[in-house]
DNA sequence: ACCTGAACACCGTTCAAGT
DNA sequence: ACCTGAACACCGTTCAAGT
């Protein structure tokens, strides 16, 4: 009933043994993003990063941990660029800075769209480790600070609904349209925009008591 | 290269063997809800169905044919709700009848919430096949009906995409909020409102080509 | 027409032997 | 400290033999 561990099993203490972990991980994304989730085994991994399957071991606990590893970096992209897009729109209105975290959404997931999207879906799958729900926390954390620039101060317990909302909005939208043909990234964005901007305005107006102090600053 | 179909192989001819396709069925969706991912194996499936593991392979090509079965079935139950409250809010008006909606797809989430939840990743894992794609049509075409019959004609390329985005949105919401512990069903179909209600007026009020003819009926 | 279950294949994982 | 690859275990699937 002992599930294995999610996180790498150690870290590298040598030059050599720091490139075998990027050889993995680099062939694991490759892999994924080439032959889906049918063509991703550990065999197949550990042949296209040159290393034996024992080595593949000896730093990840299982696939289920390498797969993790590749979500976490993930992670941490779209949080950078999260935290820029809302370190430049700081002075901005709230519809030009609706627009930006859009079009940051937008264009990460559109970067190596199989890859997003096979990534995404593992996430679902995986119980959520410790430092992955660090990474995702950091996320919504940057979404309400982006909130209290934005609006007025609401209470507390709000914000973090609404944060966790607008992020859950903006990948059911995107997630659906990636899984047709390429979709165009403006029109896209767009689409993400009014849904977020919608359900800000609808909050606002809906509820007397909750929604009171979401206001747009003056 | 060529990977096994996602249909049912054959259907039962005899009155036995149809008891054995519902047993099998049966026994997938509880092995889902009890053991999870983790657990669905076929062999522990046809133990508990009380048949052979041949006998589920006389019925089904592979595993996942059986649980594209189970997720055309959850489908087929959402499109009868939401065809269902479509025709029940015909004469409403438009904030009644997308609470009526949120309502619908809340509740068909919350019934089971495991096996729904699992059965959405298993989806999105999945290649759409020829009758499941039909049945999503069907709940695609019923929110567009609900809009025709809400809003004032606009094109019916915005049509499609609007449901789409409506559909996309509700699952975004609904799927999040269950990842955690059970949601208040009052709570979230409230949240899932907001969230439509305001994708549709801002679409409205945001693109002066594009958005011009959806407007609220008088 | 339907059912059975041993046998096979594939892949995740381990471990004894190396450098 | 790191690497190797044969061996093992589990599970999806098949198929020859039944009723």
């Amino acid at each position: 009933m002992t599930q294995p561990a999610l996180f790498p099993r150690k870290a590298p203490r040598q030059s050599r043994s720091a490139a075998t972990v990027s050889a993995i991980l680099e062939a694991a994304a490759h892999i994924l993003d080439q032959r889906g989730l049918e063509g991703y085994n550990t065999n197949a991994v550990a042949a296209r990063a040159g290393v034996s399957i024992g080595s593949l071991y000896q730093y990840f606990p299982g696939k289920d941990a390498l797969t993790v590893t590749l979500i976490r970096r993930d992670h941490e992209a779209l949080l950078a660029a999260l935290a820029a897009a809302v370190e430049r729109t700081r002075g901005a209105r709230l519809a030009e800075g609706l627009a930006a975290l859009a079009r940051v959404a937008v264009d990460h997931q559109l970067d190596r769209p199989r890859l997003a999207r096979l990534l995404d879906i593992e996430e679902d799958r995986l119980p959520i480790s410790r430092d992955s729900h660090a990474t995702i926390a950091a996320i919504a954390a940057q979404v309400e600070t982006f909130l209290e620039q934005h609006l007025a101060p609401p209470d507390r317990e709000h914000l973090t609904v609404t944060a966790a909302d607008l992020l859950a909005i903006a990948r059911g939208i995107i997630d659906t349209a990636a899984q047709g043909p390429i979709p165009d990234r403006h029109v896209l964005a767009r689409r993400v925009r009014w849904a977020l901007a919608g359900y800000l305005e609808q909050m606002n107006g809906s509820s007397p008591g909750a929604g009171r102090g979401v206001q747009p600053r003056p």
